[in-house]
DNA sequence: CTGAAAGCGCTTACAG
DNA sequence: CTGAAAGCGCTTACAG
């Protein structure tokens, strides 16, 4: 049988109170009771039985989630896996409050992260914007112990204790490749669309694609890049207009949301040979223009993989315990229309 | 506060025996005792909490992992991940053996599955042949209540209740459009190589690139598939005489082991423009080639994430408990240089 | 058919 | 600085 505190207790001739002080490493025990303890901890291989500890201490884990009100497919979906977790978080001890904050407002999100810090909770997950108040206000509650993760977005050279989403330069230089491949030794130029180059996932993704295509495939020309403010109307007027303009567009590259108004456009067809297209995110329309051809491939990071492994991070982090690095990874899923999931 | 089995029995005005037997479906209850009972459960919106209801019980989930003595990276890597499993496992109240087996001996496989089932287990996950012994057992164990979950290789058709894998056919169609559109214009055959046509994987991905590519990419030619026994050496071999006789070799698709028997002959090189490569399963050798060059691409199933969703699939069983399909889907990764984790 | 009491492994006031 | 006792939410013999 595994050993219990009362075999340790038994072991070193000591009470169960003062095994649990230096368990949990509280003050108040002499050196030699604190080594007696220690020792039949290690001689009995002891490891405690954190469920039971949860239970005895009453311990609820109070984690909030600060979620931009963002009406993109992307945003949605990222909610509906919070709201997910909620529910199994439930039976599990572990109490999540979801507070919304104005998309790209760096204001807002600063003022939110000091209210979140105020209620005590044990950590905070995020989507960062970057800014000099955001930053202070994670400086000051890293400062006080609360956990925080960065989600989607990061906040890199902060003090949060892990971001919770893909590589955007990584993902912008697989793109280039796919775009490049699978243009091959067709001529014309390859249009990027972002949605906000103000987001630094947006930059990352467009540094990645341009350093690439030009290291690796120098004779492929891009067009400057348009911002389509991850807007459908938006993104089909810009893309209408640049198709107006020139003949040459082999390519797309959309990398921000909005690419309803990409198919719509698309879909219009030209009667000149359709563009390979590589979009980000896959959502219902993305899956739609996959199945129905019109887009090539979609890049993807997994909204449920990147709540749960928030809150496999936030929880790790209360406990003070170590995680596997290996698993929290977030992947870059690259979608054709036959590994679609 | 969550209400508790205490004001369950307040409200119902029975003992916590009683309110024990009802919650957990027990006989010898009178229909009016039980429907207070029940009432008060749905009017508090009670939830048991099963860490506390599994402490009680001193309940031990055991399982076992049957896995096929198997010397190639992947299983090896398969293998790694169901011990670091082990170790997790410890502390949440999950034992978990590993049985080894033959490869490909369905004789083995069915006396291991039947030794497992002896042992009074929740449940066992395996790798699956299809043979009908290994297809008797797998009724009985599931008539008997046991958990049984397909890793990696299923047995379709059976009473199994999950199969912890990726789809092959859509593997092997992901691979043919890949292959395909990185190829483009240029003109050749493509040699397939499998590990053995007697395993039901590598005949579905055969199957899905072979229908794909006749049927999206006409024009383009398979050679006769080749089988590599998944050792390297054979595959070497295969290869070079592959290569001796034809000139116009322009892809090779590899889904066995022994890749890094292909690596070596593409490694001589022989002066004409390297053939496009794609292989499976992301190992130390496919992931050189990748960053090397030789690879194109390589398709991935991800071993941690196969053994924690079968891990969870078989926790569930002995439960009782739903579980969200759309999580344990197991996916086709698509790695790129760009993309790699 | 139903209940009182003890116990799972750990923690927490409270005394001393 | 240390310990005896009660309790977290649930289950399990044992009595009746």
């Amino acid at each position: 049988m595994k050993p219990t505190v009362h075999d340790i207790a038994a072991h070193a001739g000591v009470s169960l109170a003062t095994v649990d002080r230096v368990l949990n490493g509280r003050a108040g025990v002499r050196a030699p009771t604190r080594e007696r303890v220690e020792a039949a901890i290690s001689a009995l291989g002891f490891v405690r039985d954190v469920a039971a500890a949860n239970l005895a201490k009453g311990r609820i884990y109070r984690f909030t989630f600060i979620l931009p009100a963002n009406d993109n497919s992307f945003m949605i979906g990222l909610r509906r896996q919070v709201e997910e977790a909620i529910q199994w978080a439930g039976r599990e001890r572990v109490s999540i409050r979801i507070v919304d904050v104005p998309a790209f407002d760096d204001a807002a999100l600063a003022a939110a992260l000091e209210q979140a810090g105020e209620d005590a909770i044990d950590g905070i997950a995020f989507v960062a914007v970057d800014s000099g108040a955001v930053r202070d206000v994670v400086e000051r509650l890293a400062e006080r112990g609360t956990i925080l993760v960065t989600l989607v977005s990061d906040l890199a050279g902060s003090r949060r204790h892990h971001f919770a989403g893909i590589d955007n330069i990584a993902a912008g230089q697989t793109a280039a490749t796919l775009m490049c491949r699978f243009l091959g030794a067709r001529s014309g130029k390859i249009l990027p669309i972002a949605g906000s180059l103000q987001v630094q996932d947006h930059r990352d993704r467009l540094k990645g694609f341009s350093d690439h295509v030009a290291r690796s495939y120098p004779c492929r020309a891009l067009l400057p890049v348009v911002e389509g403010a991850d807007n459908p109307e938006r993104v089909a007027a810009l893309l209408r207009e640049a198709l107006r303009h020139r003949e040459d567009i082999a390519g797309i590259y959309s990398f921000g949301a909005g690419n309803r108004g990409l198919l719509t456009v698309l879909e219009e067809g030209r009667g000149q040979e359709a563009p390979v297209v590589i979009v980000h995110e896959l959502t219902e329309i993305s899956r739609q223009g996959l199945l129905g051809g019109r887009i090539d491939a979609v890049l993807n990071q997994d909204a449920g993989h990147e709540v749960r492994s928030a809150l496999r991070v936030l929880k790790a982090g209360a406990d003070g315990a170590a995680l596997l690095a290996a698993q929290e990874r977030i992947r870059i899923d690259i979608f054709l229309k036959e590994n679609l999931p």
